[in-house]
DNA sequence: TATGATCTACTAGAAATCTAGTAGGACCAA
DNA sequence: TTGGTCCTACTAGATTTCTAGTAGATCATA
């Protein structure tokens, strides 16, 4: 299954999944653009549509939620960055993300940490 | 300045990069899909329209290059990426890569010195 | 020189995207 | 009970995306 979202509906989801869930006016409140109730209403429908959000009914309003994870849709959108931009090459995407970032050494040791979690668990189950 | 492409914009995009260049011909042959001549075509002439290729005049046809590296278009598409669905998080990120692609640990000890190469250099500078 | 192959330029149509307006229902306050 | 407010459902227009066809130029070759 590949989840891939528009530039405006990622916007919207970015929300929802910061917060959980949201009505529409707590997403309009939270996105960047100012934007008309009535198209984040849209989107919202939109992305239902699609599958990639659902909605509880609360009171007369509805208060949306996320039916994908953030973890799904990381996954989606890795694949397609790492193919396509970074030749497959996770080395290559990881040189772009410490550099762009500028990552300061207390987090470039986090994600060192990280790989090396990986490692030994790797070891442990071999 | 934001470079974002189009789902088919990236497929010939990813193909002028690794080949540096491409007629319509040579990106045809490369992509998966099989597209007509001229929609190939097309879609280079939109990529040229947004600045994020150029052409050289070959004999009759075109030799379309690339006019944005992959380093940019990468920087724009992770940016994206982390913000929006990774919540800003490069550990989030780089937790998601190393599972989903299951890396092996020559690769996991590639990336780790990645980070401790970049380390040092922060040290040294600082 | 006529013909076929190849290439670009131009055109086009369907679908998706983005934005927002209007209608109408429900609820609350005066 | 009437008027305002708030919400969804429906509708709609402009733009972009995706795909590809047609026309016309150019070049090689028979």
């Amino acid at each position: 299954m590949d989840i891939s979202f528009t530039d405006r509906e990622l916007d919207v989801m970015a929300v929802l999944w910061e917060r959980s869930s949201g009505t529409v006016n707590e997403v309009r409140d939270a996105l960047r653009d100012e934007l008309a109730y009535t198209t984040v209403l849209t989107i919202l429908r939109t992305l239902e549509d699609k599958g990639f959000v659902t909605h509880l009914t609360e009171g007369k309003a509805h208060r949306y939620l996320p039916a994908v994870s953030q973890d799904m849709a990381g996954h989606s959108a890795l694949s397609r960055v790492l193919d396509k931009i970074f030749s497959g090459s996770p080395e290559l995407l990881l040189t772009q993300l410490v550099s762009d970032r500028d990552l300061d050494a207390t987090e470039l040791r986090r994600l060192r940490k990280l790989l090396d979690d990986r490692l030994s668990e790797k070891k442990r189950r071999s």
